[in-house]
DNA sequence: TTCGTCATGTAAGAAGTTACATGATTTC
DNA sequence: GAAATCATGTAACTTCTTACATGACGAA
């Protein structure tokens, strides 16, 4: 009793180790970042702060700007031993995908041969737009260098490096099957 | 109003439009198949028949094994042309992951050297295990022929380029760092 | 003065999981 | 005769999202 934080109080956590925030700007930190594999929403981000203050993992205090109340948080020592902890731990880490493109792929058999290639395409051009999104953000991340630093970076690539593998999974069948596909 | 089935009535609709099955049954063919992109509890199927029984896309008839109780649907005519017509919605198909793995990974910058590089370790030997699952299930599955035709054998292709090509990710990067990893 | 952003908080609901309950059948 | 598998069903719980409520500040 006490302990057992779960898994979105640690992100947050996470990122106030990169720095004191608000709970406003911790939402806006995950928005631009880790938000190809993770999200939080507002709702989880306050309860959680509260829980971490318990738990003396972090220590919030009042910063109103004007009279805009406004509460900043710092990680605490002992809170960035728990974070430390947390990425330490080998605990299980799954790598939960729940893709309905994937799914419908899986059943596309039940439609027509052109239609099952449109389908094909959907999935294809949703990964490639993808990859170019990724690339506009790796641009801006190489170019400002410290605010992204190598483990960010990595997390970058790898997205960028599973979607492009996708796109070219859908051309290696699209030419399988014997159809154009993607003519870039 | 009677219509408005979701994702997990329309995946359950999906295993019967390959044949009549009880809800046992869907459910391992759910753990044989898609499981790596998604999944689907008991008692999500059970409740999803009713629905799709009540809406006339399927038909269930008893047929009990003894004095077992057992249940069979069917795919009705219109709950193939209702699967049709969802796979054929290009209705939005977001690729939802989430991934601890990943996150910890973002944040690994709070870890010594050492440590971060066991973090990188433990994500790439997750993604390298997913690999040989896979193959074993090409393996057999490309023996087996039939039963997985060139849709279901997409999307394993899929699963396996794109775990591939996290653990060359991870490499990249380890070899970028000058650490020796990945001895294969 | 209106709109977008900053800022916090919560109530209600949707979606999904776990766990239990029950019992027949098959396999070792 | 014990354990695994077949088979259905549901109650309770957790987790997460959506939506609303409130209000200050800055820019147009």
């Amino acid at each position: 009793m006490g302990g057992e934080v779960g898994a979105p109080a640690y992100v947050v956590l996470g990122m106030l180790g990169l720095g004191p925030k608000s709970g406003y700007e911790i939402k806006r930190a995950v928005e631009l970042s880790i938000r190809f594999f993770w999200t939080i929403s507002q709702a989880q981000i306050y309860p959680a702060l509260e829980q971490l203050e318990a738990a003396g993992l972090v220590s919030g205090r009042d910063e109103p700007r004007g009279r805009r109340p406004r509460r900043i948080y710092s990680i605490t020592a002992s809170g960035r031993g728990a974070l430390e902890d947390w990425l330490g731990r080998d605990q299980s880490m799954p790598f939960e995908l729940r893709d309905i493109g994937m799914v419908k792929l899986f059943f596309a058999g039940a439609l027509g041969h052109d239609e099952g290639l449109a389908l094909l395409e959907a999935v294809r051009s949703r990964s490639e737009e993808r990859v170019r999104v990724l690339q506009v953000i790796e641009q801006e991340a190489r170019a400002a260098a410290d605010e992204w630093d190598t483990y960010p970076l990595l997390t970058l690539e790898m997205g960028l490096a599973f979607h492009q593998a996708m796109v070219d999974a859908c051309d290696a069948f699209a030419t399988r099957v014997g159809a154009s596909m993607g003519s870039r």
